[in-house]
DNA sequence: CTTTCTTTGACCTTGCCTGACCTTAACCAT
DNA sequence: ATGGTTAAGGTCAGGCAAGGTCAAAGAAAG
């Protein structure tokens, strides 16, 4: 755990639990000198980071009064939350893609722990052994059919 | 017993005695300097004696700040239970077979309503979308990634 | 002598970090 | 208004730092 990006990340969600409402702001180059890295780093953490699959929207505005601001995207109705992910999973995945969607729904708290892994686990590319464009179709189909499962059971203990 | 590969080995799981609570973290270049080696020879080691079958898994990412992890899977009376489960997969099971499999996991308390629903969806003959012998054979496969990713979070909440 | 296990090296992919250069916005002074 | 100055933030390519893969050569075991 000794990259800067990861210090950054955790620094960054971190501010969405003091109170914050779901969005943040920040000064760039001030962010960049508490971490004593280049301002561009910041844009590194925010794009690989705060992207739509992971749930965030950033914007920011220029020139003099600038900032940055980044919003947790709410998943008001989890079933919203289902159909949404499964439209992101169109009709192929790459293992890459459908770990990204899991670890979303973790955090989300749709899956426990445990779930994730039981999903993660039947998607990857040692399991799949079969020939690639036909993997992340095939992958696809067993995502969103544990998704859709998941959806029936909401509301279960676990979710 | 004078190989590299059997050092290598035997340090990793010495590792594992001091305190380090079924997890170890390395470097692979590091290590392989340590043992006079070219790093490939780490992951030799890592994919013939940390395996699944072994008890162990493995996890990494590269880049700046990369690792190997290395996490010791628990071994006690529920993972006999899991192991036997396996066998009793074999290299290929029906739909019906599997189901029968996950049912008696749920019996056993071993998953929970909502684990044992993806589990089933994830093997259906209507997902796993390809022809009769082969799709036996990856349902076996998926299924037991399945079951050792619960053996993996075996102790968490909801086992 | 054949098979299986070990060791090695060449090449690949992924992820992180930096710096040079660009664009936009606000605030002036004229 | 208008044009310059300054204060933000944005982009991109390149370098570096891991770890991964694979095939072939070498060593051991049967």
């Amino acid at each position: 755990m000794s990259n800067i990006s990861d210090l950054i990340e955790k620094y960054l969600k971190e501010l969405f639990g003091s109170g914050s409402q779901g969005q943040v702001e920040i000064q760039r180059n001030e962010l960049a000198e508490k971490f004593n890295c280049v301002p561009s780093q910041i844009n590194y953490v925010l794009t690989t980071r705060f992207t739509v699959e992971h749930g965030f929207v950033v914007e920011s505005r220029r020139g003099g009064g600038g900032f940055v601001r980044i919003i947790k995207l709410p998943m008001d109705e989890k079933v919203n939350a289902v159909s949404y992910l499964c439209d992101l999973i169109g009709r192929d995945v790459s293992q890459q893609g459908a770990e990204g969607i899991i670890r979303r729904m973790l955090e989300e708290g749709l899956v426990t722990e445990r779930e994730s892994g039981i999903m993660k686990s039947a998607l990857s590319r040692d399991v799949l052994r079969i020939a690639l464009p036909a993997r992340d179709q095939l992958r696809a189909l067993i995502l969103k059919a544990m998704i859709i499962s998941i959806l029936h059971h909401i509301g279960d203990k676990g979710d």
